[in-house]
RNA sequence: GGGCCGGUAGCUCAGUUGGUUAGAGCACACCCUUGAUAAGGGUGGGGUCGAAAGUUCGAGUCUUUCUCGGCCCA
């Protein structure tokens, strides 16, 4: 008996997928065929779907992370898409900012260059260059990862329509008047005269002046502090002339002392925690003194006290605050609050409505605004506040330290935090906050626990300062009156600024006369030009309006936007900002974020633990689709592990689906029909093969929720299951011998058949949004003629196909095939038997299940020769295996004691 | 240090409003098959649900504390 007497699969599509050389094939494909631009084409009309990319940095080789963000908007998109809706996905690039201008900076150093030497457009033309040159290798990274989109037309933050736009943004802030000039901290160098960013600051060891100094107390809720003075420290004494509060902890125990020692404070009462009491006594030397009383933190609520220089001219009220960042690990327990100069006390005195102002200039001399020190240099001025500390008796104690001290990386001078002029969105004088609240409860969050994230985050938030003292960026256009202090707000000239940049970007704003871009009706010698450039997240936040209001095949707001969890505090955010703030309502219908790519246990990605793995060696070991189920199997509203184990589960899962394939393609032999499932008559088919359209109807509607509700993992798990459980294990396993060893015009194998088309044709399409390039290698081998799997839509099942009855009896069946299968087993394991064809069946069935039975063939359900049914009152299933007897088949291996009823002439 | 989120078999994940002996697939072990063959089938082992305490007749599920991890902030 050879093979040639029975049908055995025969299919082109291997075994072997080879997806690392495969992949790159497909891709070209892609590119010949244009597939973006036919998706466009089929789809014209339809409903629209737009997911809006977050722009990355365009900086730097792409990560797991990038990987997966894109990965999962591209699942996402092609389920929209083949679900019928015309769904766009418009790639776009950040590319201003300070990164970029850092490794500008970088190379300049390199090269011995001074960028205080280059003129501002051409290092803003290096800047440039370089987002470019990374724009281009991200393409062909993201593309790699079978990612479609319209890569031709993407969208960056510097194309001159952004540039020009995001001015227009600003002008409508600007005009509405929630956009002001405020004053906030910055690290500043008073030697290079400019702000430093954290990234340009190095710790170095400074010996710093300390002082002990005394606030008294002016009033309180607590009775017992009213003679006292509270006690703070500082290595700052510079900045107590810009004190405006005092912080302290509510949790912390304070004690009130009675100082007995000789000296100013002899006989006052001072304020400090008690733990930090033996440091204080320690660090001041303090000798004699009684603790008169002990007092819950929570106390000082309501507490004013008096500047040290009340008498000298400093009579404004000082308030006890509540910080949470007031610890014991130094001083007293009670921190001095200068909002000018530093960022905790800028937010603890923002919150409390106490605004920085400008007390030091550029230069690091005191202005105006400070008085008895107008003039002097910081650095100069410890010694005078020591001095007029003492004149006022108020000096507890002074000293030197020597600790680590911000120090700039360019000079290696100390640096201090200094109130610069910044601009402002201002969160409350045009609601901002309350339309940002309302338009959240207005989105669909994926998962859910995002709402509440972003909305604590906007809840709390201070004022968006929206200024920049850096040159890689859209310069603020605004103009601000010499005489009157007052910003010119004219709409003519905003978009005057907007239609030239359109033109030629905005790098004319740092070397054209100012004359031109205020028009004739403006003197350029009455105003002052800004030179601050808008901090970068309100470029992305504007992407809205450059993207998806600008280009005709977009819609505003967008269907979803997709990001990283971290992206609360990011994109999300000044999205939401910007748009509430110019359209009154979000740019977006849904967020989806997705956590963070942890390795194997948990831990993050990092050089030192040696746990990185690279998109990029991902793809050379296993392939893009490889990748794909990963991103796809797992739970992305948590962090997502990965590690090479993890990886190769994934592989053994994709190797069973595609040897799922290869058996359907096999044996229809690469010639797909297909079937009217309209038109389809069930009655003409085998129960099994009802049962079977019964499943693919059920598994179909499970696939549309997981779909709609964006649970990918729940929705690739049933698809694995239903190839490895539903088919490999059952149906096909079953169909074998109907498959291979009955002739091919039988109605019996062109009903299996059927099914088999169907099925193919249902897994493809479910596939095809997930496994990329494995479904269009398949689709091209069965449809010569069509473009691509990725213009299909899902397939849809009639209602004829749900037949629950049906399922119920099979679930049943399914329990007595399991029992005979235990059964086979025993006999097996005695060895009297090997293949499952050697057995004969004995299966004793309560009389209930007769119906049921009647007319199933136990022995095609379990794969044996011969299966008898006895049934019996009172009792459970019983199934009992004998050798089977008499001679095997040489066709189909079938043993009977006849001679074969199919096979023999 | 603070806020938020999370910890269920080796892995990826289910586990409804608290209610039988905590499930699935993969992996693993053993066996079968050699007509899906670098494939396919069968059977089986494996979990003190991060830890402890509490509420309850009953806790993977509710409360508290601790621990480990992640994101954001400082």
């Amino acid at each position: 008996m050879t093979n040639s007497q029975i049908n055995l699969p025969k299919t082109a599509f291997s075994m072997k997928a080879n997806l690392p050389t495969r992949e790159p094939e497909i891709l070209e494909y892609w590119k010949k065929i244009n597939l973006y631009d036919e998706l466009r084409k089929s789809s014209k009309g339809r409903e629209k779907f737009v997911l809006h990319d977050g722009p990355p940095y365009a900086n730097g080789n792409i990560h797991m992370g990038t990987a997966l963000n894109k990965i999962l908007k591209d699942i996402i998109v092609k389920f929209h898409q083949m679900d019928g809706k015309d769904s766009i996905y418009v790639p776009g690039w950040d590319c201003h900012g300070l990164p970029i201008e850092w490794k500008i900076e970088e190379q300049y150093k390199k090269n011995k260059k001074n960028k205080n030497d280059v003129p501002v457009i051409e290092f803003r033309k290096e800047c440039r260059t370089f987002a470019e040159k990374w724009i281009e290798i991200h393409k062909s990274q993201f593309k790699r990862l079978g990612v479609v989109g319209d890569w031709e037309n993407y969208y960056s933050t510097m194309s001159f329509d952004a540039e020009a736009q995001i001015v227009r943004e600003l002008g409508k802030f600007l005009k509405e008047g929630s956009l002001y000039r405020g004053f906030k901290p910055v690290l500043w160098s008073t030697v290079e005269k400019t702000a430093l960013a954290d990234a340009e600051v190095e710790y170095q060891d400074h010996k710093s002046d300390t002082i002990y100094t005394s606030f008294k107390v002016k009033s309180s809720d607590l009775n017992e502090l009213h003679d006292c003075e509270i006690i703070i420290w500082t290595t700052t004494p510079w900045t107590i002339p810009a004190n405006k509060a005092l912080a302290f902890n509510e949790s912390l125990d304070y004690v009130v002392l009675e100082i007995n020692d000789e000296g100013d404070f002899k006989d006052r009462k001072i304020v400090i925690a008690d733990d930090l009491l033996n440091s204080v006594v320690k660090d001041c030397e303090l000798k004699k003194f009684k603790k008169i009383h002990k007092f819950k933190g929570k106390e000082f609520k309501n507490t004013i006290c008096s500047h040290p220089f009340l008498n000298i001219g400093y009579e404004y009220d000082i308030p006890m605050l509540e910080a949470r960042f007031v610890t014991t690990e130094q001083g007293t327990g009670i921190v001095h609050c200068a909002p000018s100069h530093g960022p905790d006390d800028f937010n603890l005195c923002l919150n409390n409505g106490i605004k920085a102002i400008e007390t030091v200039d550029g230069d690091g001399k005191y202005t105006n605004n400070v008085k008895l020190f107008e003039g002097i240099h910081i650095f100069k001025a410890n010694s005078i506040v020591v001095e007029k500390l003492k004149e006022q008796k108020n000096l507890f104690f002074n000293s030197e330290l020597v600790h680590s001290y911000p120090h700039s990386w360019r000079s290696k001078a100390p640096l201090v935090h200094r109130a610069t002029p910044q601009w402002f969105i201002s969160m409350e004088s045009h609601k901002l906050r309350d339309k940002a609240l309302k338009a959240i409860d207005e989105t669909n969050f994926y998962p859910s626990k995002g709402k509440e994230r972003l909305k604590s985050m906007i809840e709390t938030r201070p004022d968006w300062c929206v200024s920049r003292q850096r040159v890689w960026g859209v310069p603020l256009p605004i103009f601000v009156n010499k005489k009157t202090k007052e910003i010119l707000t004219d709409d003519g000239v905003i978009e005057n600024i907007a239609s030239i940049y359109e033109k030629e970007g905005s790098d004319c704003w740092f070397s054209d006369d100012p004359q031109r871009f205020l028009g004739n009706k403006y003197h350029a010698e009455d105003y002052e030009k800004l030179s601050d450039i808008v901090e970068v997240w309100f470029d992305s936040g504007s992407t809205h309006s450059f993207v998806l209001e600008k280009r005709e095949d977009l819609k505003w707001p967008a269907s979803m936007y997709l990001e990283g969890s971290d992206q609360h505090r990011g994109w999300f955010h000044s999205s939401l900002l910007e748009s509430c703030g110019t359209r009154g309502r979000a740019p977006f219908e849904s967020i989806l974020s997705h956590g963070f790519v942890v390795d194997g246990k948990g831990l993050k990605m990092s050089k030192s633990l040696g746990n990185v793995i690279a998109p990029e060696d991902i793809l050379k070991k296993y392939g893009a689709d490889i990748l794909r189920i990963w991103v796809a199997s797992s739970n992305y509203a948590e962090d997502l592990r990965i590690d090479y184990s993890i990886l190769d589960q994934h592989a053994d899962s994709y190797r069973k689906i595609r040897n799922t394939f290869r058996y359907l393609l096999g044996n229809i032999n690469d010639n797909f029909e297909n079937i009217n499932l309209d038109e389809l008559d069930l009655s003409e088919l085998p129960e099994l093969e009802q049962f079977m359209l019964h499943k693919i109807f059920v598994l179909n509607s499970k696939f549309q929720n997981f779909f709609k509700s964006y649970d990918f993992h729940n929705l690739y798990k049933e698809l694995l299951n239903f190839c490895t459980v539903d088919l490999s294990a059952f149906y096909f396993d079953i169909r074998k011998d109907n498959l291979y060893c009955d002739p091919k015009d039988s109605k019996k194998r062109k009903s299996t058949i059927k099914l088999l088309n169907i099925i193919l044709n249902a897994l493809l399409k479910w596939f095809a949004p997930i496994l990329s390039f494995t479904t269009e290698e398949i689709f091209k081998l069965l449809f010569k003629d069509q473009k691509s799997i990725h213009i299909e839509k899902f397939a849809i099942f009639p209602d004829k196909f749900k037949n629950e009855k049906l399922n119920d009896k099979w679930l049943e069946l399914i329990k007595i095939r399991n029992i005979c299968n235990i059964s086979i087993e025993e006999k097996r394991a005695s060895k009297e038997i090997g293949s499952s064809l050697e057995a004969e069946l004995k299966i004793q069935l309560n009389q209930k299940f007769k119906n049921l039975t009647q007319n199933i063939d136990f022995s095609e359900l379990c794969i044996t020769s011969k299966a008898n049914i006895e049934y019996e009152n009172d009792i459970e299933t019983i199934a009992t295996t004998i050798k089977a007897k008499g001679s095997k088949c040489p066709v189909c291996w079938k043993i009977s004691e006849i001679s074969c009823p199919r096979h023999s002439k």
